[in-house]
RNA sequence: GUGGGUAUAGCUCAGUUGGUUAGAGCGCCAGAUUGUGGCUCUGGAGGCCGUCGGUUCGAAUCCGAUUAUCCACCCCA
């Protein structure tokens, strides 16, 4: 087909097939992290771009060069969200929600868009899941977060999924673990890659995600973040392990986790998966108590986790992990003939108010053809109307699996009278 | 941003050293029983062979460019 218009690049079509799955998968969230008292939140796609090279920082490639930023009509610069804790940040500054009783608990479920190569598991709009925990400056709130999205992942079934955490300090001590790296890396400047060397000026810390096996091996001796905490940001991390352990969660210390974004502050954590034999984060999060007065706020206690909904239905999928069909159509009405139709749409009006699903032919096809399509669309009922039911008042509940076929009434009482038998029937049908 | 693969029907793919009207299976619509699905048989719809240009008497096929897509790197979710 040549159509006029096609996909844009990097963008998704999530078709009936597989929203069945989405559903699920944001119910469940949704659902847990309830039980937990978040509550949900939506905010605008587009923000006024500062936000984000204010809070991802403009070091990061998001900000660098993987925003989607144009001038509106307005002649102001506006930027499609790359992430959504930012956004969720300045509505709570903006609102006044850090007023009200703390700490405040939020979720959300966004589109997000960064102008990326597309390839497996990266898409230019992705939909982020999140939760964040405002005003909570104890280490019980990490431990919380970290609990909330465990339970997720189990609840979905994900199965080898270990949590890794790390502690990056507060301002002061993430700057001289900083310049630590750097020196270590600078004296040794010859073994690094071109891109490390890159990174060296912008990043330093980077230099721990490099593949490269040269660079590789210059980690082993480097300065560990943990050296040089000061005492409370050290004291942050005991107690987090002490929480983590009270709510039997297992982890393990990685200090060479580095998150993409700036404005982390003592916790970071990720809960990292196998796919084909190589490790992927699913999900990623950690403490950004500093971003609200960045932001021109008040001091305002921070953490949250975010994970890519594409990435964890691709890491279902490879897992494995069933999903539950979508509820199947009860009743198929197939109706013959002018008074049949009428007849037919009233008493489909009458199920759905039952809260019953069910359909009726809306192209006119013969009986033979209606059949053909209740049985392609997997319905579990069928009740053929022609003259002959609309005149006695009567016609036949066929059950599309068995063949089996009941009598039903269709005169004044039809729902009431319906509804008794159509129970009886589904429990008979379940003993088979 | 760098490197590699691919592009033919809704889907999965054939298509010979360039040769006339473009193929299969599945799917879709319909008929074979004028009131009953699954099986079978028959028919039909659906293609500017990704796009533009070049070579040639002639291009789905060869060459170039471009776009899209997939994969890896970078980065990240």
């Amino acid at each position: 087909m040549n159509l006029i218009s096609k996909r844009i690049r990097g963008m998704q079509d999530v078709l009936p097939n597989e929203s069945v799955r989405w559903e699920m998968v944001e119910r469940v969230m949704k659902e847990e992290a309830s039980l937990y008292g978040f509550k949900y939140i939506r905010t605008p796609v587009l923000e006024q771009t500062e936000l984000f090279e204010r809070s991802a920082g403009e070091s990061s490639d998001v900000v660098n060069k993987e925003m989607y930023t144009f001038t509106d009509k307005g002649g102001r610069s506006v930027t499609l969200r790359p992430e959504g804790t930012a956004g969720v940040l300045r509505a709570v500054l903006e609102n006044g929600m850090h007023n009200d009783a703390l700490p405040l608990k939020l979720m959300y479920v966004t589109s997000c868009y960064r102008y990326e190569k597309p390839q497996s598991g990266r898409l230019r709009e992705f939909f982020q899941f999140g939760l964040e925990i405002f005003g909570g400056n104890s280490a019980m709130a990490d431990a919380e977060i970290i609990s909330v999205s465990k339970a997720i992942f189990e609840r979905l079934g994900i199965r080898n999924i270990s949590l890794e955490i790390n502690a990056i300090g507060c301002p002061e001590c993430k700057e001289s673990y900083n310049q630590a790296v750097k020196e270590y890396f600078k004296e040794r400047k010859d073994s690094l890659c071109s891109t490390c060397l890159e990174r060296l000026e912008r990043n330093p810390l980077r230099i721990f995600d490099c593949k490269n096996e040269s660079c590789k091996a210059l980690h082993k001796d480097a300065p560990v973040t943990l050296q040089y905490l000061c005492k409370d940001c050290a004291e942050h991390l005991e107690k987090l392990k002490y929480y983590l352990d009270a709510a039997e969660i297992d982890y393990i210390i990685n200090p060479r986790i580095v998150r993409g974004l700036d404005y982390y502050t003592k916790t970071v954590f990720e809960f990292v998966t196998n796919v084909d034999g190589s490790p992927l984060t699913v999900c990623g999060g950690g403490r950004y108590d500093e971003l609200s007065k960045q932001m021109g706020g008040p001091k305002l206690s921070a953490i949250g986790m975010g994970l890519g909904m594409e990435r964890l239905l691709m890491v279902m999928e490879k897992q494995g992990i069933e999903f539950e069909e979508r509820k199947p159509c009860e009743i198929y009405i197939a109706p013959m003939g002018e008074s049949a139709k009428l007849m037919a749409i009233d008493m489909c009006r009458k199920l759905r108010s039952a809260s019953i699903y069910c359909e009726l032919d809306l192209v006119g096809r013969n009986i033979k053809s209606q059949m053909k399509y209740a049985d392609k669309t997997k319905v579990k009922y069928c009740i053929v109307l022609g003259s002959q039911e609309v005149e006695d008042k009567k016609a036949k509940l066929k059950n599309m699996a068995t063949g089996e076929e009941f009598d039903i009434e269709l005169g004044e009482n039809f729902l009431e009278n319906f509804m008794k038998q159509y129970i009886n029937i589904e429990n008979r049908m379940n003993l088979l």
